[in-house]
DNA sequence: TATTTATATAAGGATTTAAGAATATATTTA
DNA sequence: TAAATATATTCTTAAATCCTTATATAAATA
């Protein structure tokens, strides 16, 4: 629900190296060297996106003897979803990052102007009519 | 099911100011203007994160007068999100950009190597037990 | 303990990206 | 047509990001 941990994780998706990632992991778990040669890739540039995910809670690592293997937290994919969806319809009112926002707007100065303008518009065009 | 449209999509969410105008848009339709307004950001800035979220295909456009506004195109999340999954899901063979990686996986060099490494691993200890 | 194998981290260079300033375009009005 | 208003685009700079090379860490074995 934290707008923060939201745009990291989608960030962490929307990568063209760790979405290849991903979708690998999707097929099942591998290790880092299976990623790295089947996606023929340099083996650290494979262990720094693994941990860009990883930090985002999007993939598990399991360590078996010399070698460490991940997996999808599919659990995780649905959950960014489901927390992105509850954060869209969250009141801005409850949300502190807008406070500043939520104050601006009950200002309305800028819809007033908006408004104002159009008013403006509307009642110039009346006018023009009655001529 | 395009991966450049997919990880772009998530990219253009992925990002704390446009995170941001995308909450914005959840809770209706706002110009220019106002959006540069309330979250108090120079109109540039704004105009640019929207193009970018427009060219996602996230946002809508829709001109009155002097006004453009904005408004989020719902249907295109659970689309993109739709699309996600079913990627995830679509066997790596159908899918062209891993055609190399299914012939590597498929000489299954390097599972190989694991294997060989484990069974001679636990021959060793098996031996070793027997002494 | 020294070596081997797999993985992680750090440093560097090249590219990309976001933000602000300046300018251009589009629409309406005088 | 000129001026006013809102938006889009361009350019520049600073910061972030990605990739590679080099090095460090961790685990197993000789």
């Amino acid at each position: 629900m934290d707008k923060k941990k939201l745009y990291r994780a989608f960030k962490a998706i929307g990568e063209p190296t760790r979405l290849k990632i991903v979708k690998m992991l999707a097929q099942g778990s591998f290790c880092v060297c299976e990623l790295s040669e089947y996606l023929d890739m340099l083996q650290p540039r494979i262990s720094q996106h693994l941990k860009i995910l990883k930090d985002e809670g999007l993939v598990r690592e399991n360590r078996e003897s010399y070698w460490v293997y991940y997996s999808l937290d599919k659990e995780a994919f649905h959950r960014l979803w489901h927390d992105f969806m509850a954060y869209l319809d969250t009141d801005l009112k409850t949300l502190g990052e807008f406070e500043e926002v939520v104050k601006r707007m009950e200002n309305k100065v800028c819809n007033q102007r908006i408004r104002d303008t159009k008013i403006k518009k509307m009642q110039n065009k009346l006018s023009g009519e009655q001529n």
